[in-house]
Formats: structure tokens, sequence, C-alpha cells
DNA sequence: ATCTTTGCAAACTTTTTGCACCAAT
DNA sequence: ATTGGTGCAAAAAGTTTGCAAAGAT
């Protein structure tokens, strides 16, 4: 079973539908490496599906979402960009918006201090750190 | 010379001018304390003076911005928080919206090594830390 | 047959902008 | 007198929503 799939299946499950733009977005993000906009995956999509609608790109990374599946990240003033997989922290650069994922590990220590400290804890993954890639300093 | 009036007065050797609304504005957000919303802002200003108009708000803000009286942050979802003051880190509950400001020292080690393994140069302060404060775990 | 999803247009929220008038220097 | 700021209304940008029709189960 493939990855698209899988995803599918679990939507189906959740008491939703499998229909036909659902597998076309599914399998736009999954084709497509890396955290994209809304607008962007919409571009990839409506390349061959122009009658897809950036309203259901939004509604499909909606229910992705409750199902776990999608992850999506503010980054300063510009728009969300969502992911597959799991949570994780972004570090965005704010010039050129190049976006790097972060592995977990790196934050523990801060994560630790925070909920220790101010008894905070942390949710990475939600918004993005900001600043400026080797390119742009 | 108050806060107020060194705010003004640099606003001033900047090529700005100092009127009324400015005058009003600087003096809110001196006398409100902690982050807050250009929306908030625009309450506390126009409780007294209600011909200030929003706009006028983002522009003033943005004045200060460009002086680097201000700096704003972007807090997931909602509207951008301004606070007068130097660049620091916040962290949001996601819940109740609380807002913490941290000591920068706080992010030297993530910091030294986004720069080491990363290239990359953190810019705190332009986004919130997102998470659950004590009372919404 | 039922209940979800779709496409569309319109609403919404936050922020920015064009413009004519007003005010600070 | 000149230049920059103000209020207003309208535009942007990103996202959400109401609705009738279409589609999945």
């Amino acid at each position: 079973m493939t990855q698209v799939d899988e995803i599918l299946e679990r939507l189906r499950q959740d008491g939703g539908r499998v229909t036909a733009a659902r597998r076309i977005v599914v399998s736009a993000l999954v084709d497509t490496p890396g955290p994209l906009t809304a607008e962007q995956l919409a571009e990839v999509v409506q390349a061959e599906h122009p009658e897809i609608h950036l309203a259901t790109i939004y509604r499909t990374l909606d229910a992705l979402h409750e199902l776990g599946v999608v992850q999506h990240t503010h980054v300063g003033h510009g728009p969300a960009v969502y992911s597959i997989g799991s949570s994780h922290q972004h570090l965005v650069c704010e010039v050129c918006g190049e976006v790097i994922d972060l592995p977990p590990e790196l934050l523990d220590e801060l994560r630790a201090t925070l909920r220790k400290r101010y008894k905070f804890q942390l949710d990475v993954g939600h918004v993005a750190l900001l600043g400026r890639c080797t390119r742009h300093r």
C-alpha cells in the first residue's frame, strides 16, 4: 500500500470520503517534498487539475491536520506552510524564505528549561523560528 | 525628559513630525505594559481619543519600528503583538494567549548551535514560541 | 438514501494604501 | 511654503464559510 493510499484509508476510517480531489491533493502533497503553502500546493494540483479550488485544498489540509497527517507552521508575515509528517521545528530565512527542518532533539534542552522554569509546555512545529540563512547575512 | 518625550524627539530627529496623534499613541504604548496587538492599542487610545484611526496606529507603530523603538512578533494564528524595547523571545499560550517574555540568554545555546551546525542566524523576537501555560495542560 | 465534499462566491480578519485635507516644521 | 501625517474608505492577502449541486458510502 502506497503512502497515498494509507492516508486516504485513514480518511475513510475517520468517516470521511475518498474523493477524486482528495486523491489528487494527497498525491501532490506526498510527491512534493518540503513544506509548502496552500497556494503553492494549489499550483501543483491545478497544473493538472485546474478545476480543484483553493478552498478544497484548505479543507483537505484541514482534514489531514485533524488526522495528524499534516502540520502547519506560521512563518513571520507570509502564509502558513504545510508539511506532511510529525511535528517538528522549522527554521525560516526572512530574506529568501528558505525553510530548514530541525531535528526535534535540538530543542530538548530548551523544552526542559521552559517546563521547569516557566511551567510552559513548548509546542514546536506551529510557529517557525526566523533568521537568516548562509546566503543572507 | 520622560520616555515619551525621548521617543517623540527621536521621531523628530529622524525627519518625522510630532503630532497630537503620535503623542497619544506613544503615551498609550509606554503606559500599557506588556505586548499588545494594534487593535488593543487602538482601544486604549480610542477610549480617550476616538478620532484616532486604526490606520494611524499601524503607521505610528511602523515609524517606531523603523527607529528600533518597538518590536512586533507574530503569534500563531492571530494578529501580531507589539512591544516597546529591544528584541526578545516571547512564549505564547495557544489556549489563553498569555504572553511570557523570555530573558535572551535562555536561547544563547540554541543560537550557537544553529549558527555552527546550520549556518543560520537566529532572529528571536519576530516570531513567538507557542505552547501551553500552567493552567492549560 | 444519506451524509460528505465540492466549486463558487462572498465574508472575514489583519494590515496596507491612495487620496484629499490638515498640520508641523 | 513645504513636506509629512491624518482620517477615511477601499484594497490586499490569507483563510474561512454558506449554499446548492455532485459524489461517496
